[in-house]
DNA sequence: AGCACGCCGACT
DNA sequence: GTCGGCGTGCTC
């Protein structure tokens, strides 16, 4: 009997369910721990694992070893984050190893492939033209460069069988080898020099190679590349000093730092009574374990300095603070605010940073570098340690759901991850989710509430434009109504500000054949494309598909296209006719591509260079415009269309955040907005800005329709090329849930299977959409449900050419 | 995902 | 009877 080695329970990095138990050579005995890194034989070739930590189940004895430890130094996150991994694993039915892998900054994995490269007697053959033309064609190829199967067939541009290449290597004309993909991020490293010998004379060197040993001696080490600045030359010096072994070269890791300008330190403020309340009450929760807040406060009633102090209370107390923030516009001023206190304690985790920068700022804090992080969704997954207190600002926001490979709600994950780690969740928002005040309403959350304005504005006066009666206008003015038009002069005349909000990118959504009637469409997707006027051609806003603007119609042939539907370009024209003095800028996605591009409109707009902003939702996320005294909503009610039972909440979110623009400095703010359903409850509730009245109309109408907070749903997406074949998969897939729910189990009967049905947009970059609805009272029965689908037709989860993803508690229904 | 295996139709 | 295409299922 072979003695037992360690064995360990390891979860791969790959799209399957379950984890493998592996055994540890005694080699590795000490390296190998929970959190780190390992490379394990799976299947034929071997690939990145993350040990769970000690796994006694497996009791067979031919288990197969791991074969190295990658991160042998620090684990890449911490063993107690483990718990959430399993959790969400299991809640949103996905593998494990990917949970992981989505978790953690990207391109760091190696994983091993089988390359094909031509054998001595593969050359010869070659040579000597004795081969038929496929073989010849994948010799010639592999002999300009050894590859793999799949980048051969993408080489040739052909098909090449598998099988061909399986004969060959029997035939002894190619081998097989497997090769590591090493990572594509590592540490960065910068080569320093030091002093050999602190005796070091310089008498006798000629001048620069002196200067360089007075600057070590007087500054210690330094990196080669900061000698250059005293020295151009410094380079070539420093390998001649360091043949002559008078000075050293050390290669040191350093952090990529993505932090633009230094930030000057701050001091806490005296806080406000009502912020002195909330602070106190939510900082007890960091001490005294796991609760959930939910922190209503108007904007401008200075919720970031409560989040600052609550923060600063987790630290005290020896715990990490997390910040979570919608997305990199927010980011800078919130990451700014928090520098200025915490100084270097600060990490930042976001879609803006390099992979480079991601993974520095990532192991900085997985080392206990940095207690505070502040970053976007993904950050909810940072290797804090015994997180005191997570902050999620904007709570509403829908940009903490990811529709990626694993689909997650990072605000809820929040709440999971603070319960687990046994500390505070502090969930921000002016206007928060029906969700979040339903979980105050039952109980699970604590409402806080910041009613005051820090510098005691009134709250904006808004004026509703009814467009049904003024519908017989023509031009610029169909969007900009004459009351609207008449503000927006006021304003211009008083040297103030005007922001003007249109939910809809592009000069028109709707490009019309004028002969034949027939809409442009995308050429991958079931959608009209949008003129982009600046850049000249029509975009596809669903897959980016896009094409010139002189483009006839595809039926007719027609050049004659009517622009329909209205975007933030033609709303740019129309205030360009009507007040050709103002100067006008565009804040959307088109406009702030570039970098930087977003800090440029908001320092003219400080710099008062602009007078007049348009933008989409954009403009109404956080941002501080001190001198804009006008907001003008150009349509409320484009949102609230959208087939998706959340359609009046975004809705009123978005409208009521974009009037909280209005008058933040110290003049008065008014807000037109014009809508053709001003009776909606939404856009009542929105004007007066009081989420609790449309709260209690939002709330009726869910129950109503067993819609959530009072029903959990799960859907499932299903795709393909094939539209046939699509359908047929949507269509097994409900009979199979029918099925299921007959067989016996009465918790599935409570499940409600909604569908299948084609999706409301049919096909997008290609792949035809059905989707089926399950909805339940409770999450626990769908999950059930879900998990016998999984079980009972495994090759459709995730499946090969018909792909189903499974959305738990979707978001965008379309 | 990536790879091996095995089942079926085409062909020596 | 074998070869080679392609679908199916497994990976500690």
């Amino acid at each position: 009997m072979p003695t037992r080695h360690k064995q360990v329970e390891v979860a791969v990095a790959m799209p399957v369910f379950g984890t493998y138990t592996y055994q540890v050579p005694p080699a590795l005995e000490g390296l190998v721990e929970a959190g780190k890194r390992v490379l394990v034989p799976f299947g034929s070739r071997r690939i990145t694992g993350y040990v769970l930590g000690d796994d006694s189940r497996d009791t067979a004895d031919n288990l197969k070893p791991v074969d190295d430890v990658i991160d042998d130094d620090t684990p890449l996150f911490p063993a107690e984050m483990i718990p959430f991994f399993r959790w969400i694993a299991d809640y949103y039915i996905h593998p494990i190893g990917e949970v992981i892998s989505d978790a953690l900054p990207g391109g760091i994995n190696p994983s091993e492939y089988a390359v094909f490269s031509p054998t001595a007697r593969g050359r010869r053959a070659l040579e000597e033209n004795t081969l038929d033309t496929a073989e010849k064609k994948v010799l010639a190829r592999l002999t300009e460069k050894a590859c793999r199967w799949a980048a051969l067939c993408k080489n040739t541009g052909e098909d090449i069988p598998r099988s061909l290449l399986e004969k060959m290597r029997r035939q002894g004309l190619i081998e097989k080898q497997h090769q590591l993909k090493r990572q594509t991020v590592r540490t960065k490293t910068e080569r320093c020099a030091a002093l050999a010998d602190t005796s070091a004379d310089e008498s006798g060197l000629s001048e620069p190679k002196a200067k360089i040993i007075q600057h070590l001696r007087t500054n210690g080490q330094s990196p080669v590349a900061a000698l250059k600045k005293i020295v151009p030359t410094a380079a070539a010096h420093v390998r001649d000093l360091a043949k002559k072994e008078i000075v050293c070269i050390v290669e040191q890791e350093v952090y990529r730092d993505p932090f633009g300008d230094p930030v000057t330190p701050d001091t806490p403020p005296r806080l406000t009574a009502e912020q002195q309340r909330v602070v106190r009450e939510a900082a007890e929760a960091v001490t005294s374990g796991f609760r959930t807040y939910l922190l209503a406060g108007v904007t401008g009633s200075g919720k970031t300095e409560v989040y600052m102090h609550i923060a600063a209370h987790a630290l005290e107390h020896n715990r990490t603070a997390l910040v979570l923030v919608p997305e990199i516009a927010l980011i800078s001023e919130i990451e700014r605010r928090f520098r200025a206190r915490f100084g270097a304690r600060v990490a930042v985790l976001h879609s803006g940073l390099s992979a480079g920068e991601r993974f520095d700022q990532w192991m900085r804090i997985a080392r206990g570098e940095a207690p505070v992080v502040i970053g976007a969704r993904s950050a909810v997954f940072a290797p804090l340690t015994q997180p005191g207190v997570i902050i999620v600002d904007e709570e509403h926001d829908t940009s903490y759901k990811q529709e990626g490979r694993l689909h997650y709600n990072a605000r809820d994950m929040a709440v999971v991850r603070a319960k687990l780690a046994n500390g505070a969740v502090v969930l921000g928002s002016a206007t928060p989710s029906v969700q979040s005040v339903y979980n105050v309403a039952a109980g699970k959350f604590r409402e806080l509430n910041l009613t005051r304005r820090i510098h005691r504005q009134a709250m904006p006066e808004v004026a509703v434009v009814d467009l049904r009666q003024h519908k017989g206008l023509k031009g610029a003015r169909r969007f900009i109504t004459p009351p609207l038009e008449e503000e927006i002069r006021a304003t211009l005349g008083r040297n103030e500000q005007v922001l003007l909000f249109l939910n809809r990118r592009g000069f028109a959504s709707y490009p019309v054949c004028a002969q034949c009637g027939e809409a442009l469409k995308c050429r991958h997707c079931d959608i009209t494309l949008t003129l982009h006027k600046k850049a000249n051609i029509y975009k596809c806003h669903m897959c980016g598909y896009f094409r010139a603007a002189v483009s006839k119609c595809d039926t007719c042939g027609s050049a004659s296209i009517k622009q329909l539907g209205t975007g933030t370009e033609k709303l740019e024209d129309a205030v360009a006719t009507l007040f050709p003095e103002a100067r006008v800028a565009r804040m959307d996605k088109d406009t702030i591509n570039r970098k930087g591009a977003l800090l440029k409109i908001l320092k003219d707009l400080r710099e008062q260079k602009i007078d007049i902003l348009v933008g989409t939702q954009m403009v109404a996320k956080g941002h501080d415009f001190p001198n804009i005294t006008l907001v003008g909503i150009i349509c409320a009610d484009l949102s609230l269309s959208f087939p998706d039972f959340r359609a009046g909440e975004m809705t009123f979110q978005v409208l009521a955040q974009v009037a909280g623009r209005a008058g933040r400095g110290t003049a008065p703010g008014k807000v037109v907005l014009q809508t053709y359903s001003p009776d909606h409850f939404a856009i009542r509730a929105a004007r007066i800005q009081d989420f609790m009245s449309f709260y209690n109309q939002e709330i009726k109408f869910r129950k109503a329709l067993q819609y959530p907070p009072f029903a959990r749903m799960t859907q499932l997406k299903i795709s393909g090329r094939d539209k046939t074949k699509a359908r047929q998969q949507a269509e097994d897939l409900g009979r199979l849930c029918q099925q299921i729910q007959n067989s016996g189990d009465p918790n599935l009967k409570q499940v409600q299977v909604l569908g299948p049905i084609e999706s409301p947009v049919t096909r997008i970059a290609g792949r035809y959409r059905w989707q089926i609805l399950l909805k339940a009272p409770e999450a626990g029965a769908v999950r059930k449900m879900l998990n016998l689908l999984r079980t009972q037709n495994p090759s459709a989860f995730p499946g090969r050419e018909i792909h189903t993803a499974i959305d738990v508690d979707p978001f965008f229904m379309m």
